[in-house]
Formats: structure tokens, C-alpha cells, sequence
DNA sequence: CAGTGGTCTAGACCACGTG
DNA sequence: ACGTGGTCTAGACCACTGA
């Protein structure tokens, strides 16, 4: 008989559902939905492999329409969490782990949320010619002006980062006056209404140039895990282009991919 | 005035709704719209910055019911291709780069895809006790019985990646009859009825130990990309982990992410 | 064969943005 | 003010899974 499994089950969904009432209603539906089942499954209460509730369950039980469950469900695939697949029932596929998106751009968000104290150290701040990689990044002539900023980040006292980023003029201007060793780049730009809304990554791995080594504290040749990234606001814009090298053993980039969606891909150089 | 804007708007939207007519009639409708808009982007008909056509005009041209456009587009936005905000057009951020999930797991398919010869060599395929990591990706008791598989992979003959993975034990008994310095796993694997449908990676940047460096060709020391990996079947389960190190000047990873759902994190080792 | 997820329709209201 | 994308509903049919 399955009246173990149909009893599970109505835990489960119960237990979706009270977290779904506790969300802060002023999200919209699939949104509280979709967090309610991250959180289930964040604590364990359904586990990689484990079922998820049936759409017809959550449409009885939260009263959405059946387009709304399935808009929230389709978020945690996009996230790797969860595994559907035509007529049978969706499957967890691992615990959360991804970050929110400011989490990922901000290096002091991020250090915070792990239990360390972020630190910067800022090189330069310029304002000259941009070299072709990065005014093609940031849709520019080659040659226009822009601003170079050079950093050096910590975690709890240790350098772990070397951020080279380059700004458009506009966005650079806004930058000059702002404390970069303290405040955040991204914070100072929402101070002055540019919303970051996406960014693309390209990750390698290389061995330290001297440039790099020196202010990292490591020698040259050491391994560097090496992100170059464009960002841009809410507008569509590029507003930085990134290249940062990370020291190999302080981090680890995590991703998710599935037939419904691939994340990540892999390019020759 | 706008007509600039707007007989531009209409030789765009004719093009996707003639690529949309011309893509085999088999898929379902919103992959065949998504299909039509990536390729009118790879095409350079639009490109990044670009006002892709409002959802009203598509379903004007199509027929379709406006969720199954916005299905359309959720693919693309989710591929990191177009950029969507409540109020303002959607517009285009990059290029298509993004390979199909098959070419990101596959060596031998993404190899030939960029044009390059793929090779292999088996070092060894030995059934044994599973190590930690191991047991608990596959979602296995420690010391459960695993086929382990050591391959050396060559683009056009040049080594560039050591290959360690782990199979659960019914999985591995398929990979014994087969000729892995020629054929895929996963195509040996699918021949058999078993079907990938996702993956989860952690990548990260580390030095070549002696092991690794001399089937590279390399001196220990040199940076390597690492990729951890875990391979989820149809059915859910996992059925492979591996911990795959490429030679540091020989691959990059892509990725993409936005507010609207990231695609990779960060996280401290 | 019953249950499930995948697809699609037709319509509605809202929040936001830009001119 | 208007067009845009974001959200949501109510219903339908289909393809597939699994007992």
C-alpha cells in the first residue's frame, strides 16, 4: 500500500504551504512559492532524490492557478534544484547553494555572508585611453576615455583578490569621489541610480604574473583563478568590465545545468 | 518621428517570423519562437543593445497566445541573451556563446564542434571501494563499490585534460565492454537506456601535483582548471562524479546571470 | 489506466518606463 | 497617456511514466 508515501507527501506539502503563508506577501505568488520550496528543501525536508509535491497538490493547497505553480517550480530548475520530467512526478536535485545575484558581483556582500570581514586596498583610480578588450566589452570606440581602477581585496586580512576594472567616463565620474577602500562600487552606483541587473563571465586559469603576485603576497606562478566580467545596468548598458584574479585556493564557483537550460559552457582560448 | 524605429521593427519581427516558419515544425512552438529570435541574434540582425520585438507584436505575427511568446523569451533571458525590464522593451546582451548541454558534458562533441580532433587515452578503469567525495555525490554509503575511470583527453594531440571519474557500480558495469579511447561515455551510456539530464560544477584554480602533471605533459606546479562534477540521469540519480583538471591556457568557461536567476556563485573553499 | 508534467489558449489587471 | 513587460486565472489537450 502507498499510504506511507501519500502521508509523507501531505507533510511536505503542509510544510510548503506554512512557510508559503509566512513569506512576505508583498512578493508575487510564484515568487513566495518558489522560496517556500527552497526553504523546504533547504532544510531538509526533502532531500536530493526526495519527490517534490505534485502541481495539482500545490494548486489545491495554495489555491494558484496551475501557470502560477508551474512558473515557480520552473525557477528552481533554472537553479538546479529540482529535476522534471514529462509524466513523472519533479525530483530534488541537490541543496541550495547559489547565491542571490548582488551576491555574486559584490565582493563585500558576499565576504559578509560567509563570516569574514572584506577589505580593499585601491592602487590607482585613472582616467585614460581604453585598450581594445575592454572597450569592445563596454561597446566603446577603441581609444575612448574611461576610468582604470586597480584593487587589491582582502578576507579577514589576507589578499585573496586583484580586481582590474575599467569604467565608460559617465559611470567612472561618479566613482571618483566615492571611498572605495570602505563602500562598494555597486553601492555607490545605486547611490546615483544605476541599477545592476546582469553580467557575463568568462573563467581561466592562470599562473600569477609578477604584477598580479606582488600585491597578492604569493609568487609568480602561482595559480590564479581568473574571472573577466562585464556588467551591466538596468538599462542595458555595459558599466564595467572586469578582470579579476582571484588567489586558486581562496574560492570555488559553482554552477548548475540541465537540458532544460545550460548555465555555463566551455570555449577554447 | 519614429518611423526609423518602427520599419526597422518590421524588417526584425519578419525575420524572426520567417526563421520561426522555417524551424522544423516538430518542436514545440515556444522553442521554435526562441529558436527563430537566438538565430536572428547570432545572424548580427540584432545585436547587443537592440530592442528585441515587444511581445504584442509576436504574437500579432504569430498567432501565438502571448504566454507561450513569453515562454519563448524566459529561454533566452535565462541564456543570458536578452535582458527584460517591466516597462521598457527587452533588449539583447550578447551573442549566443552558450553551447547546447550535451557539448558542455560531452568532450568528443565539444571538441569537434570547435573544429578540433579529440583523443583519449584510458589510463585505467578499476572497480574499487569509493572514496568520500565520491560516495556522497553518487548518494552511495562510503566504501560502496564504484568503477573508477583515469582518462588522459587530447585536442588535436595535445593533452589537456586528466580525467578521474567515478561510476556507481551498475553504471560502470556498462562502461567495461566499451572502447573509451574512441567512443563517449554518454553515448555508450544512452545506448543502454540511461540519459543525462543535468549537472552540477565546482570549479576552481589549482596547481599540477606530480600525477596530474606528467600525463599533461607539464611541470608540477603548472595552474590547472578544475572541474568537479556531478552528472544526474533522467531518472534523477546520479551517475557519475568526476574531477576533471584542464591545462590552465587550453579552455574558458562562459557564463551568464541576471537578477532574474543566477547561473553561478561563488563560494570559500 | 490513472496521474503527472508539458504545452497552449484567451483573457485580465497591474506596475513601470518613456515620450 | 500609452505601450510595455510582469503577473495571474481557468481551462484544455497531449505525451509520458509507472503501477
Amino acid at each position: 500500500m502507498s499510504s506511507h508515501v501519500k502521508n509523507n507527501d501531505n507533510a511536505i506539502i503542509q510544510g510548503v504551504h506554512a512557510r508559503f503563508n509566512d513569506i512576505d506577501d508583498a512578493l508575487p505568488a510564484h515568487a513566495r512559492l518558489s522560496e517556500a520550496l527552497r526553504q523546504t528543501i533547504g532544510a531538509g525536508d526533502l532531500r536530493p532524490g526526495d519527490l517534490i509535491p505534485a502541481d495539482a497538490a500545490l494548486v489545491a493547497r495554495t489555491g494558484l492557478a496551475r501557470g502560477t505553480v508551474r512558473q515557480a517550480i520552473s525557477a528552481l530548475r533554472g537553479e538546479g534544484l529540482v529535476q522534471t520530467r514529462q509524466g513523472a512526478r519533479s525530483s530534488v536535485l541537490a541543496r541550495p547553494r547559489l547565491q542571490p545575484f548582488s551576491e555574486l558581483l559584490s565582493f563585500s556582500t558576499w565576504a559578509r555572508r560567509i563570516g569574514s570581514t572584506p577589505g580593499a586596498r585601491v592602487i590607482e583610480l585613472v582616467r585614460r585611453r581604453a585598450d581594445v578588450v575592454a572597450a569592445t566589452a563596454l561597446r566603446l570606440e577603441s581609444g575612448a576615455q574611461v576610468w582604470a581602477l586597480l584593487r587589491v581585496r582582502h578576507l579577514d586580512g589576507r589578499s585573496v583578490l586583484v580586481e582590474r576594472a575599467t569604467y565608460p567616463d559617465a559611470i567612472g565620474a561618479l566613482l571618483v569621489a566615492a571611498d572605495l577602500e570602505h563602500g562598494s562600487v555597486y553601492e555607490t552606483l545605486a547611490k546615483n541610480g544605476v541599477e545592476v541587473a546582469s553580467g557575463h563571465h568568462r573563467i581561466s586559469a592562470i599562473a600569477a604574473n609578477r604584477a598580479t603576485a606582488d600585491p597578492l603576497g604569493v609568487r609568480a606562478g602561482t595559480p590564479l583563478l581568473r574571472q573577466e566580467r562585464t556588467v551591466f545596468a538596468s538599462d542595458g548598458l555595459p558599466i564595467e568590465h572586469s578582470d579579476d584574479q582571484w588567489l586558486g585556493d581562496a574560492i570555488v564557483l559553482d554552477a548548475a545545468n540541465s537540458v532544460q537550460g545550460s548555465l555555463l559552457s566551455r570555449s577554447a582560448t
